[in-house]
DNA sequence: ACCCAGGCGCATG
DNA sequence: CATGCGCATGGG
């Protein structure tokens, strides 16, 4: 919370206003699958030019050509896997549940999960942060950031799925006026800003 | 000229 | 099982 009181409110997704009706659901998760080790600035760029180039629906991308994509996204870097996870996610999407996120989000989170982890190119960071940024469900999405600052106050797990227990059961109690799904987006965020700029601060009792 | 960024899949020992 | 490597761009 002191992390908090210091940074305010960080806004992290949602997402490029831009007027235009586009899927806001699916800009995310492109988002989430761009950023993959790649720095925000540059995956910006790639979703502008996907929304200008009318791209940002599941149909576009999943019908569009390789080149194409390929151009609007290569500021973001690996363009050619990227190219291809994007194409994967959206045909999965658009067989499977017609395209309608709402069908997909129905499911049972951990069903949900697994399903994403099934696809080429989605790993657990990226499935975590469909899930709580994009789905709305709480899941809490673990990074290097947050290795990192676990590691600084002593605490370390081989496995991802144990650092994410660690978390979700050490943020039992969420404070008034918050959601679950609020915390652990604003919790998350502040971590990546914090290990970014090095800064000092405190995150006491987590655990 | 390096190093890093909101990872992941695959090959190797 | 657990490391190591390739993937690609742009900013410090």
């Amino acid at each position: 919370m002191d992390l908090f009181k210091q940074y305010g409110r960080q806004y992290w997704w949602p997402v490029l206003g831009n007027g235009a009706e586009h899927d806001k659901t699916f800009e995310i998760c492109v988002g989430a699958i761009l950023t993959q080790n790649t720095a925000w600035t540059n995956v910006e760029k790639a979703l502008n030019r996907l929304l200008d180039a009318n791209l940002m629906t599941l149909k576009a991308i999943s019908e569009c050509s390789v080149v194409k994509l390929r151009k609007c996204i290569q500021s973001a870097g690996y363009f050619r896997q990227k190219t291809k996870k994007l194409k994967i996610f959206s045909g999965w999407i658009i067989k499977k549940y017609d395209g309608n996120w709402k069908k997909f989000f129905a499911k049972p989170i951990l069903e949900a999960r697994q399903e994403l982890l099934n696809l080429w190119g989605i790993g657990k960071e990226t499935a975590d942060s469909i899930l709580l940024y994009a789905g709305n469900k709480s899941i809490f999405v673990i990074d290097v950031y947050t290795k990192r600052l676990c590691k600084k106050y002593g605490v370390e797990f081989k496995d991802y799925d144990d650092y994410r227990d660690f978390f979700e059961k050490g943020l039992s109690r969420i404070p008034s006026g918050w959601s679950r799904v609020e915390f652990y987006n604003e919790f998350h965020a502040l971590i990546v800003r914090f290990g970014k700029e090095k800064s000092i601060a405190i995150i006491h009792k987590i655990s």
